[in-house]
DNA sequence: GTCTATATTTTGATAGAC
DNA sequence: GTCTATCAAAATATAGAC
């Protein structure tokens, strides 16, 4: 994901280098604060090398979004084979917990980029699969019996709006700590919320 | 706030006309996507008024923020005045559901606009005043034992980021009835997450 | 595939009349 | 205070050599 990927001999994938820089600078400073210089300048690459492998400047935002939403369904999907809800729900908190600490960027494009504003025609990240995905899951638990009887969408909407909430509050520097600090007192406030 | 405010002589106030023109617009989309000739048209006024009124765009953003924190800290400061935790947080969901629905643009402005990349100086809004009054209200909470002995900031983390959550899902067409319907499921999985 | 140089467009902001 | 006309800068995207 957006991975260094030096190949054998040594060189840098351009394509890859400009994501990367692309990444760094738009969840640094947004979107329409990143010139196309100032990616080539970070990648290293020149305008023409840009406009090679991208369209414009959307269609490197498009890819970067695409390659996040794919990677979030992976992990989802390896999730839900968890054997039951209570289990599925605790690795997802962990995953987010995992990501904002490790894979920063990544996470600030997930939770905190408006990419309604640039990219015209994605449906919004509330609405794409891996929310869908969450849904679910809560609908099943409730079916189930092994989370209380409430709208799945509330459901979704207090675990997910939770998680962020925290995620973004550690990606702000508000919370000081690691997020693993807070993860007994995050889960035990989720799990009471949905639980019978 | 952002009122219509039509004089007894019926001549509307140009700066009012400007501010509620651009929220219309930041919120609906994005603050880059807006420029000054789309202010100017929905206004109704010249560029020449606007600059008149305003030192450059960001200062018309930097006014409307002003105004909707200044309102938020009012609501707020009212509610710190009710006699117990459970009546202040529940005041302060229904607050939020309400002016969801009857105040779509400012509560899109609360909630879903980047502030950070157009107002340069401003801290973000998970750290202005009316999200430090928030944990404020947990800290005293917790103390008294009116809520769980947990981390203030995950108590605030849960209930905003819960509340936050549900009214976007509702402003971004996901929840097809009225806040309110999803009101009694949503206080009931907040105050399980913080209640004793 | 990669580069430099340049064209084109947009738009934020100003000047100055009324 | 309000307007029109215009400037100046920025930045996206292209052309064309290597």
């Amino acid at each position: 994901m957006v991975a260094t990927s030096i190949d054998p001999v040594g060189k840098k994938d351009p394509k890859e280098e400009i994501m990367k820089a692309a990444l760094k600078l738009f969840t640094e400073k947004g979107y329409f604060n990143t010139s196309i210089a100032d990616i080539r300048q970070l990648a290293d690459v020149s305008t023409g090398t840009i406009y090679h492998y991208f369209k414009n400047k959307e269609a490197i935002a498009d890819a970067l979004f695409e390659e996040v939403v794919h990677s979030l369904e992976d992990s989802i999907r390896e999730i839900r084979k968890l054997s039951n809800t209570f289990e599925r729900l605790r690795a997802i908190v962990e995953l987010f917990f995992e990501l904002a600490e490790n894979e920063p960027e990544i996470m600030r494009f997930i939770v905190a980029v408006r990419h309604q504003e640039f990219l015209g025609n994605r449906p919004a990240l509330s609405l794409s699969s891996p929310f869908q995905k969450l849904t679910q899951i809560m609908e099943e638990g409730i079916r189930t019996g092994e989370l209380r009887r409430m709208d799945p969408l509330v459901a979704s909407g207090v675990f997910y709006g939770t998680v962020a909430r925290m995620v973004l509050l550690r990606l702000e520097g508000v919370l000081e700590k690691r997020l693993e600090w807070y993860l007994l007192d995050t889960w035990t406030a989720i799990w009471r919320a949905l639980s019978p």
